[in-house]
DNA sequence: GCAAAAGTGTTACGGTTACACCCATGG
DNA sequence: CCATGGGTGTAACCGTAACACTTTTGC
């Protein structure tokens, strides 16, 4: 047997999942999606779908985000506006059963986005909405807001779901991420009830101002203010353009 | 069409690729094939292999390192020690035509090892060998020692190699992995040479000392000594429990 | 005025850096 | 004796934590 035969190694399928994370008042929040089929149907989902024939991993992750949802990713090849600021590739899933159907190889992919309007479901999804992490995750997977019955999310999506909080958990102390979960205007505070919601803490609005206008590169004042908050009028910044946060964001013990 | 019909769906083969880093030396090793067959026939390539049809990712990964390199990973269900610290999956890697035969869907995975004698290419390699991560990136992607002609590695290796070397270079600074390239006991000295020659940077040996010795739970005094360095007897240390370092290693601007 | 949020000043503390210095072995 | 690597002491330095305090708005 010819060790590079195609068709003498077994087929698999590849999709991409999508944990699609944002923050709504002052909570970290996932898009999940209404499954309309068997299995699991009814349950609720991360979305995601199969990768095309010629597509690469993360092309198929922004399709299916738009498709089931709406949300546009970053394409240099448009000049359309983002409105997903951030797309990375999470981890790939291929246990033997985790889809009873056939044999399926998963590769979750990691979205942020601003706090949005409730999503649009589209193609052939029947519909998205966001949910609290903690009522997916803490509350054995599902939640039970509007009256509906907790259940657990399908598959192994519990597991993507929680790895891609961990990620964005840890990757907001050492980079400049958490300007992700902003609109392309925000305040000082506003960046810290980001970093509140995710890291599920309290910081000190002092210390943490000094420590975000301090750190170069990582905002710059676009020149506005906004008292949308209340109190003082608070300065308007964009992210800048760093990427790295040197010395990193301090995440206190839990 | 149904969106769940197995064969509207493309087929993908699914391998896994390792990138296996030791230290020997004071330099940081990769473990790298030689290709029998086209494409990429006689160059230099990652280990790997087709993942089969009921076998999870991570064994997958485990099986292609034995079977390639004589390397075991741990396995809970077998006592036989193993001589690879840690394993653990990197990234997928899935351009349409990163292989010219078909579409193949590669999930890498990180391996680290201590210094080991050379491997033992067994199984469908032909043959396997040790070269400095330097010589396969740095220079063209190829290596010179031993009278070999520089050549980049087959399909784009070289770029998973650099992702694999990127992830162990950071996750070194927040967790005991460095430990991985150690043997089951070693020297603060050892350790700091391991750090020293996967970051590329001098440590002062002092502050290593006091660093890692005053860590809670990093190392454990073994009770022996060993002068296998010269110079004043060590003590000898094992990896403690302790898998986060909190405060971090710093790693010295370069 | 009062509440609320923004922003600045200041001090104490903990960890790192950059050394000087001593220890124990092999040759 | 001396080179080599192991290990401890110490003071300057830097960043954070934990406050007190001032500023500027809306109601």
């Amino acid at each position: 047997m010819s060790p590079y035969d195609p068709s003498a190694y077994p087929a698999f399928a590849v999709t991409v999942d999508l944990v699609v994370l944002t923050v709504r008042r002052h909570a970290l929040c996932a898009l999940v999606v209404r499954r309309g089929e068997a299995p699991f149907q009814g349950r609720w989902a991360l979305p995601g779908g199969f990768v095309k024939g010629d597509e690469d991993l993360g092309a198929a992750a922004a399709r299916e985000l738009a498709e089931e949802t709406g949300l546009r990713a970053h394409d240099p090849a448009s000049p359309a506006p983002a409105n997903v600021a951030h797309l990375e590739q999470l981890a790939t899933y291929g246990d033997p059963a985790r889809d009873p159907r056939m044999r399926v190889v998963s590769v979750a992919h990691l979205a942020l986005a601003p706090d949005l309007p409730a999503p649009r479901a589209g193609g052939d999804a029947n519909s998205a909405r966001w949910a609290t992490v903690d009522a997916l995750l803490d509350h054995e997977g599902g939640f039970g807001r509007d009256g509906e019955q907790p259940t657990p999310l399908a598959f192994d999506h519990a597991r993507i779901l929680g790895d891609g909080v961990e990620r964005a958990r840890s990757k907001i102390e050492y980079s400049s991420l958490a300007t992700a979960f902003c609109p392309p205007e925000f305040t000082v505070g506003e960046l810290r009830r980001v970093y509140e919601a995710v890291w599920g803490v309290a910081l000190d609005p002092r210390n943490f101002h000094r420590k975000v206008t301090g750190t170069p590169g990582f905002l710059v004042p676009s020149g506005g203010t906004t008292t949308r908050q209340g109190g003082r009028p608070a300065q308007l910044f964009r992210a800048g353009g760093a990427t790295v946060l040197n010395p990193p964001m301090l995440r206190p013990e839990v």
